[in-house]
DNA sequence: GTCTATAGTCTGATAGAC
DNA sequence: GTCTATCAGACTATAGAC
C-alpha cells in the first residue's frame, strides 16, 4: 500500500500482538485496540489482514539483515569472530526486541502465496548471509559437517530460543551466543 | 472422558490435521470429515476442540517417552551410543509420523492451563530422560558446556527439523542425527 | 483518517430423533 | 454412535457519514 510513519507504528504494535498470540487468534479487534482505533479504521491503513502480516514479515526481515550487516561489518575478520556477530545479531533481533523478525520465522507459513513469493527474496538473501559466516567457518576447520544441515541446526538451535529464553533472567543473547559457538567448534590445535 | 480404541483413531487422525493446518485453523467441521463423520457427532467423543488437543498432545508425548526408553535400552552403554540413540528416536518420532509428537512441541501453547498442568509430568518425564543423557555426555567431555543451554540447544536443533526436513529427500532421520552429534562431540583426544 | 453500523460468513457447541 | 438442524457469538471486511 505505502509506507507512512504511520503505518510503521501500527506494524510494530500489530508485529508484539502476533508475537504473543499467534497471527491466527490475533482479531483485527485487538488489533484496533492496540492500536488506539476502531476495527473500520485499520482497513484505511491495510488491505486485510493478510496484508499486515506481510508488512510485519518485511519489516522483520529487512531489520534483522540490517543489523546482521552492521554486526559483521564491525566486528573482526577471523571466521570466529563473524560466526560469534551473527548469532549474536540474530539472538538480539528475536530476544531483545522481540518482535517482527519472531513473526517472519514463526508464521511464514501463514502468508498467501503471493505474499510468500514477494517476501522470499529477502529471507533468502539473510540465509544467504548465514551460509557465507558458515562456510568461512568450515574452510577454516571451525566446524565440522555439511553445510546445508549445519546451517539448519545452527539456525534450529537459535530460532528454538524464543520458546524457552526469559528476559528476566541473567543469561544476555551475547551470552547464548558465545556458549552455542563454543559448544558446536573444535578449539585450534 | 475415555480411551477407548475409537477415540484413539480419531485422536491420530486430529493429530495429521493439526500438523498440517496448526490448531486454531483446524475447524471441528474439518476433523470430523477426516474421520469421516458429522461435526455434531464428534462432540460425543470429546467433550470440546481443547479436548482433542489434549488427548493428542498426551499421545504424542507419551508415544515419544515410550520410543525413546526403549532406543536406550536397547543400545550400547556409553555416552555416545546413547546420545545418538536418543536423538534419533526424537528424529523418528517426529519425522517419520510426523504426528503427534509434532503437536505436542508446537501447539503447547494452546492448551489452557488445566491440561498444562495435567500433562507437564509427563513433559517433564521426557526432558529428564534428555537431560540424564546429556550429563553423562558431559561427564565424558564428549560435549562442553552448560548444562541447561547445551539441552536447549540441542532440542532446538532437532525440534526445528520440523521445518525444513523432506521426507523424500535422502536423508534419514539417522543420518541427521549422526551429523548433530559430530557437529556438537569433541572426538576423544 | 476515524467513526458507526452492519453485511455475510464461519465458528464451537447443543438438542433431540433414530 | 451418528445424524440433522440450529443457536449464539465472533469473525473479516465494507459503506457511508463526518
Amino acid at each position: 500500500m505505502n509506507d507512512s510513519p504511520r503505518r510503521k507504528e501500527l506494524t510494530r504494535q500489530a508485529a508484539q500482538l502476533f508475537v504473543q498470540e499467534g497471527f491466527d487468534r490475533t482479531t483485527v479487534r485487538m488489533l484496533a485496540q492496540e492500536m488506539g482505533i476502531k476495527s473500520g479504521s485499520l482497513f484505511h491503513h491495510f488491505r486485510d489482514k493478510q496484508e499486515i502480516l506481510a508488512a510485519v514479515i518485511e519489516e522483520g526481515t529487512q531489520n534483522a539483515l540490517m543489523i546482521a550487516r552492521d554486526a559483521l561489518d564491525n566486528c573482526d575478520s577471523n571466521p570466529e569472530a563473524r560466526l560469534h556477530a551473527m548469532a549474536r545479531a540474530h539472538l538480539e533481533t528475536l530476544l531483545t526486541d522481540r518482535n517482527a523478525h519472531v513473526v517472519a520465522l514463526y508464521e511464514w507459513r501463514r502468508l498467501d502465496p503471493e505474499a510468500r513469493d514477494h517476501l522470499g527474496h529477502l529471507r533468502d538473501a539473510y540465509e544467504t548471509l548465514w551460509e557465507e559466516v558458515l562456510d568461512e567457518a568450515l574452510a577454516a576447520d571451525l566446524i565440522r559437517g555439511d553445510r546445508f544441515l549445519v546451517s539448519r541446526f545452527v539456525m534450529g538451535a537459535l530460532n528454538w530460543t524464543v520458546r524457552w529464553y526469559d528476559p528476566r533472567g541473567e543469561r544476555s543473547p551475547e551470552d547464548l551466543a558465545r556458549e552455542l559457538i563454543a559448544m558446536i567448534t573444535h578449539p585450534a590445535r
